[in-house]
Parts: structure tokens; sequence; C-alpha cells
DNA sequence: CGCACAAGTTGACGGTGTCAAGGGTGGGGC
DNA sequence: GCCCCACCCTTGACACCGTCAACTTGTGCG
């Protein structure tokens, strides 16, 4: 048996199931159950059922941020369309965190400075792309309103990929890149940098 | 008293419910002894639990339908925003029945004929006003990222504005018209007629 | 050795969704 | 007039859930 603690075991099990079966369902009991526990050992490893939801949104948010900056690093050609296929891929390859980071009911970002903190330098990679982009004497406004249109773009993709009904309404994807960029491409939203 | 039947009554406590606290914490029991009668009354005239929630996303695609149709035809110069706009209204102005009709683990649409025809139909407003903006010799591929560009806009900005921390992050929004049309424009998905 | 402390177990409580059976009431057929 | 049935609702029970409390066990340290 491998060495990892409960606490780690708990959290893997509980963010596969989320990734299979979405959040609501989880119970508590049964993970413990699953690791081999009693129904009341995970209790010492987080407070209550929220605890659970606030380490793996916690875990989320980090591997979220890396995944951003590694994808502007990897292609500075065209950053805007990286960011997207960074946000998109990231949702889809680990939809058990994903699911978690934006339910505000369920790990209370608020309530966990620690937390809020992680999200907070999540949005900042893509609030910093767009004042790159547009240029420090770009107006607030427009700022503001670029970055709220990436995000959105990205977000709502994502979410419609995972849950939503966009696949069966738009046709069967060959290739996510492909959706990706094209989505990207229609929308006037990536960078013109790439096409000189 | 108003003369509303038991199952109006539930409804409607429910949606309320939802729209404050997300439909995670909703009990079935509590819903009932609010409306004062028993905490099987309600099984009468749903199923079960996910019988309420079906009901929710099924008045919900109505009314989202019509939003958008009358959107459609009371602003014809630029439909894209109108139809963005009118996404996002319906989404906070209807948080309890939006919050419903994207999640398929609640109200599961596959199973519920009916309720998957509404669903389509909704959709189906979007993807037609793609289909006539681009015009009929348009390639299928640009019509089918074209309207996932724009559905995805539309709906990552309601979700980031209901739950998520997008005001937090841009900012106070003045007005949610001005923020809109402002999204709108940042992303090249307004559509041009309307500036002469 | 004694002891504190962390990790895990067992038991209990209230709340929840759901199944099963029963009650009562109004309307239609004889 | 009476009976029966369909409908709406109630009552009671069950298993499961999150959580609180108390108990047991193992371990490191003075």
């Amino acid at each position: 048996m491998a060495p990892t603690s409960l606490r780690d075991t708990v959290l893997a099990a509980a963010v596969d199931y989320i990734a299979d079966n979405g959040p609501d369902g989880l119970s508590f009991r049964q993970v413990a159950i699953a690791a081999g526990v009693s129904h009341q050992a995970p209790y010492h490893h987080f407070s209550d059922r929220r605890g659970i939801f606030q380490a793996i949104a916690t875990e989320g948010y980090e591997l979220f941020t890396t995944a951003m900056l590694e994808s502007l690093a990897a292609e500075p050609d065209d950053p805007t369309t990286a960011l997207l296929e960074a946000y998109v891929n990231f949702a889809l390859d680990h939809r058990g965190h994903f699911r978690v980071m934006f339910r505000p009911d369920l790990c209370a970002i608020a309530d966990s400075p620690e937390l809020q903190r992680l999200a907070d330098g999540s949005f900042d990679v893509l609030v910093d792309h767009v004042r790159d982009l547009l240029g420090p004497k770009a107006p607030l406004k427009d700022i503001r309103a670029r970055a709220a249109a990436m995000w959105s773009l990205a977000h709502g993709l994502s979410t419609l990929l995972i849950d939503g009904p966009l696949e069966a309404k738009i046709g069967p994807v060959s290739s996510r890149r492909a959706l990706i960029r094209a989505v990207a491409e229609q929308s006037g939203l990536a960078s013109p940098k790439k096409r000189r």
C-alpha cells in the first residue's frame, strides 16, 4: 500500500468522485469507508464537510495558476488563445477541482484568506495579460470589459463543455484544440499578433 | 389566501429558496412544512426530489425562450447584443430557475423528452440567429464556432456574475446594461450593423 | 515511568429523502 | 340514499447523512 496519508487518500477519492458524479452527492461517510477507515476518521483532517471542498479548491487554484502561466510561457505569439486554451483544458482535465472552485456555496472562498489569495492570484494572471495586451494607456473601463469578455468566454466554454449541452447542440467536436481555436477566432478576442 | 394549488406554492417557494441559497441545501421537507402541509404532501405532485427540479427547469426554459425572442423583436438593429443582454438579464432576474436549468445532475434533462425539447428550443433561438447573421453560404464549421462563442460568452458572463468573483475582481458595475454592452463590444461579437 | 497528544473508533442525535399504508372527502353510478 | 372509487393528504417507519461527544490506542518525550 502506498504510504499516502489518510488526508491525501480522502482528498483524491473525493476529487475522483466529483469528477464523475458532481460534488453534491458526495458523502463524507462513503469516502471514509471506501478508504477503509471509520466514518469519523476524516474529521481529524478536515474541520467539516466544507473543509474538504476548501482543500480541493486550494489544490485546484494552485494547479490552475501554474497551468495558465505555463501556457503563456509556451506560446508567447498568441497569448490570448493560449490562455483560453489553458483555461478550458484545465477545466476538462481537472473537472473534480474545477467543479468545486467556482461554487462559493461549497468552498466559501471568502471565509478563507489563504484560499481567497490563491483565487485572486489565478485571476490576476488573466487581468495582467489583458493589461499587457491593451497597453498602459488604455482606459480602465476597456481593460475591465476586455478582461470580463475573455474570462466569460473561457469560463462559459468550459462549463458548457463539462455540464452543458454544447456538444450535443453544436455537434461532435473532433478536436478540443480545434474547437477552442475556432471559438477564439470567431470571437474577436484572439491576439492579432500572430497573423502578420 | 390565493387559490394557488399546492404544486404552485411548492414550486414558487423552491425557486425563491434556490435564488437565495442555491439548489443544494434545498430541503423537500422544509418546503412542505413552510407551505403548511405534511412532509409527504408534495410527493403527490412531484415524483421525487428530481421532479421538482425538472418542473423548475421546464418553467425556466419556457421563460428563457420567450425572453430571447422578445429581445430580438425589440431590438432588430443589433440582434447579437440584444440576445446577449437577454441571456444575462434572464440569468440575473431568474437565478432560481437559471441555477437549475444548467445542472443536469439535478434536473436530468436527458430523461425527460418534454424538457429536452424545451431546452433545444431555447438554444435554437441562438443558433438560428447565428445562421441568419453569417448567411446561408457560411460554412457549417464557422456557424458552429460562432454559436459556441456567443453562447459561451453569454453563459460565462451570467454564471460569473451570479456565483463567481467577477464583480469582485473587475470592480463594481454601475450599470448592468453598460457592462453587457462593453463586453459585447470588447469581444468582436456585437453585430456591426448598428454603428452606421 | 508518566503523560500529553495525535489518530482513529464507537455511539448517539437530529435532519433528510423515500417507501408503505391509512384516512377523509367529494362526486358519480346504481 | 348509498356505495365505491379516485384524489389529496397524513402518519409512521427506514436507511443514510453530517456532526457532536466520549472512548481507545499508539507514540514520542520529559
